[in-house]
DNA sequence: TTGCTCCTCACGTCACGTGAGGTGGC
DNA sequence: TTGCTCCTCACGTCACGTGAGGTGGC
């Protein structure tokens, strides 16, 4: 008889995105993650589906970028600093102030994306040498 | 009025790498890499162009893939196997052994492939999402 | 000989893993 | 009430970083 929306605890928020409690723990410990609402010492942590959003998201960062939680803190906080430009471009109908708020969000986003490339290229190389050793073995079958 | 080719001190390595002498001592030291060629205890390690390729090589594998060292040693005793099997291949001129040894060494490239694509799977995933970004400010720019 | 880089312990750190011993909630 | 999952220490581990104190080689 909730009328509460879902609520999960650690160990399904873990299950559900690939983690463990212990890391979930941690990542609220060094403050990557909030304390989940209403949390009190030597109680049951519970969660929201939007607190496994962040979670999935802060996993996917790190997984894909291979950056430490320093740096993955340092993303989340830009992260916030744009979720500001974004009420503040909502604020304002100044053409000239939107017009810079967007060329700021612009530059962030274009900052990631190099982050993403610079690894992409690395993967890039990487497959290409095994294809490329594909490609020989499969000649030398053909060859037969 | 040397005879032998280039040999390079631990601090040139890593700096050729990428990578610190620590790293390349700790590698030596889980017998990821040999200790080089007529190293002494106390005494300076020297290394040939072919370490430095050899680390190259592992610095990338782990980097692209994100895999731990453990997982990196097997990687580098299967790529052991290849080059034994290789070796079959090349001693052998009967066709259905050569068959049979390239179809193996087709299967652990695939293997390796697969690897490979997964990762990037996740770093598509992520540039998806931040050229999808980059195009709505893009159009609420070319709007203003 | 002077500077540099190198050497070997050995302790510190980051990002968790892994019990120990105990309490909470369907 | 019985099981399960959860809780909080707290120590262990992996992959190095970082001195301390000393020796090697252009």
């Amino acid at each position: 008889m909730s009328l509460t929306a879902e609520t999960l605890r650690i160990g399904e928020v873990a299950a559900r995105t690939g983690t463990t409690a212990r890391t979930i723990r941690y990542y609220e410990e060094i403050g990557l993650l909030p304390s989940p609402a209403g949390h009190e010492k030597g109680r049951h942590r519970t969660y929201g589906a939007d607190d496994v959003e962040r979670l999935e998201e802060l996993l996917r960062l790190r997984e894909a970028l291979g950056v430490t939680l320093d740096e993955l803190k340092e993303l989340v906080e830009r992260e916030e600093a744009r979720a500001a430009l974004r009420r503040e471009y909502h604020r304002t109908d100044d053409p000239a102030e939107q017009r810079a708020i967007l060329a700021q969000l612009r530059t962030h986003v274009d900052r990631q994306l190099e982050l993403v490339r610079r690894r992409r290229a690395a993967l890039d190389e990487l497959e290409r040498d095994l294809l490329n050793r594909r490609g020989l073995i499969g000649d030398r079958l053909a060859a037969l």
